[in-house]
RNA sequence: GGUCCCAUAGACUAAUGGUUAGGUCACCACCCUUUCAAGGUGGCUGUACGGGUUCAAAUCCCGUUGGGAUCACCA
């Protein structure tokens, strides 16, 4: 049987870092074994439904370059994909389940069943659904319990869970998985508005769709015995289950937006490649190589494989993200790097030729980690300095160099100005005023940037051109007059 | 608290039961150098603890400790 697997996020408002690993995921299984992947939508609770939601998802995902082969949008033979347009389905297959005894109908109102949990919770055992004593169709009976269907009273569905035994399942990450039945919960399947839970919903979608494997975050696993219990139930083939690890907080909590940015958007903004998020995110819980750090999607697709996710959670780790980042932004090609960095420019104000903007894009990546530190770094680049930071001056400037300057920067001004003459006039007069290259090379700096850190400066000097070098270097020294 | 899951350095990870426990980020030092980076070289720090099984354990088993997830008419 060929593979199908789905990432099925609820949209209640963006793609969380740890979303995007699970789709990932999926997505790289589904290729490996040149599967399907499929987008479902579950929003079957209309209270947290966030306009804009699912669009916002879907954007993130394909900015990520995570693709899928059914979805809302694509459709395919085993639509709708969005759940709030199967609800039919879900009743029948409740229905189903009451047949078959697996399920029950139970009428208790939200007080009654939090005075239930308050008598547990002060006798000190878990809360849990005891069917045996509450308002159901088992303590009713059943004359009582068709009158209050006929006359339509609230009601929702309950999974009939037995009360004795164990539920066990296979884990491709974790292996076998035991529970004890009686600490599975009676869990709601039909709301009273009609609508189903997740549980339900999910269960019959990934069956109707048939999902042959179903990879997601490990805060399922404690739910998956009652998927378990419905797929039996209901005499359906389970999927196989893969749980992953969960992303980390610095403090080793789940990844949360209380400790920083957990949204791929706000990752994006802030100017992370996307080659970056999926690189990175990709090697929280596993890795495919020994001695490597840096694979493109083709190369992750090759080589991934369940089996060798890990089972304990990854800490989410800015430090290196951005050390990554750096190295795709110095390995990127130029023009690519460019056109990204175009906008940027013209957002902060700045005007200048493509080839202009390759140059500086080019001279000064290899100072930053993103490219969008360019404007804010380099602003000189595009801006003659009016300001020079004073402990660098104090470091390099006396007044006895206005002089020495001078002189240097009318030997250049007869060069022809490339980077390796601006070297060699610079040494030479070096050598012959006993001055040192470094002083005169931080003035250099200190006049035509205004800042203590940059790029090489002959470079910065190349680029910039002759006419505004001069210029800002006539400048600099009028203003320490 | 119940249940379940997990445990290689500060972080991410590699290691058919047999390696001097490998790589990456971070950190430190040195080299390069014109500042800052980048790059190069070297270094620091680790199998949570205690028992077993075995000729041999990071690896298998048990216990302890620690961490996490989850316990809704949310997903």
């Amino acid at each position: 049987m060929s593979v199908r697997v789905r990432f099925a996020p609820s949209p209640t408002g963006y793609l969380h870092v740890g979303g995007l690993r699970t789709a990932l995921y999926n997505y790289l299984f589904a290729r490996h074994h040149g599967g399907k992947c499929i987008l479902r939508i579950e929003d079957t609770d209309r209270t947290r439904f966030v306009e804009g939601a699912t669009e916002n998802l879907i954007s993130s995902l394909r900015w990520a370059g995570v693709e899928f082969d059914e979805s809302p949008e694509k459709g395919g033979d085993y639509g709708s994909y969005i759940q709030s347009e199967r609800f039919e389905l879900y009743r029948k297959y409740a229905q189903e389940l009451l047949d078959r005894d697996a399920a029950y109908y139970a009428f208790d109102t939200a007080e009654e069943l939090d005075a239930m949990r308050e008598r547990m919770q002060n006798a000190g055992i878990a809360p849990r659904y005891d069917r045996t004593v509450m308002r159901n169709q088992y303590t009713l009976g059943e004359v009582e319990t068709k009158r209050l269907l006929a006359e339509d009273a609230q009601r929702v569905i309950r999974l009939k869970v037995p009360l004795a035994g164990e539920v066990r399942f296979d884990d491709i990450v974790r292996g076998t998985i035991t529970v004890p039945a009686r600490d599975v919960d009676d869990q709601i399947l039909l709301k009273s508005d009609n609508f189903p839970t997740y549980h339900l919903a999910n269960i019959v979608d990934d069956h109707l769709m048939a999902i042959t494997h179903v990879i997601r975050g490990e805060e399922w696993l404690p739910s998956t015995p009652k998927h378990v219990l419905l797929y039996d139930a209901l005499g359906w083939e389970r999927p196989k289950f893969a749980h992953l690890p969960l992303l980390l907080n610095p403090d080793k909590s789940k990844l949360s937006k209380r400790q920083g940015d957990v949204a791929v958007e706000d990752y994006r903004e802030k100017g992370y490649f996307k080659e970056t998020m999926v690189n990175f995110v990709a090697l929280l819980g596993w890795n495919p190589s020994a001695d490597r750090e840096i694979f493109s999607m083709q190369e992750l697709i090759d080589s991934f494989k369940l089996e060798k996710v890990n089972k304990a959670g990854a800490v989410f780790d800015i430090q290196k993200l951005d050390w990554m980042n750096g190295e795709y932004l110095r390995s990127k090609p130029l023009d690519e790097l460019t056109e990204q960095f175009l906008p940027m420019a013209q957002h902060a104000g700045f005007t200048a030729s493509k080839e202009y903007m390759c140059d500086v894009v080019g001279l000064l990546r290899e100072r930053v980690t993103k490219l969008n530190e360019i404007p804010a770094f380099g602003t000189y680049m595009f801006t003659a300095p009016t300001e020079f930071e004073e402990e660098y001056k104090a470091k390099f400037w006396t007044p006895a160099m206005a002089e020495p300057i001078q002189e240097l920067a009318k030997r250049l001004e007869a060069s022809d100005f490339a980077a390796d003459t601006i070297n060699a006039v610079a040494k030479d007069y070096a050598k012959e005023s006993g001055i040192k290259v470094g002083v005169f090379m931080n003035l250099l700096r200190l006049a035509v940037t205004g800042k203590s850190v940059g790029a090489s400066m002959i470079h910065t000097m190349e680029i910039l051109g002759k006419q505004e070098s001069i210029n800002r270097i006539a400048y600099f020294l009028k203003a320490q007059e």
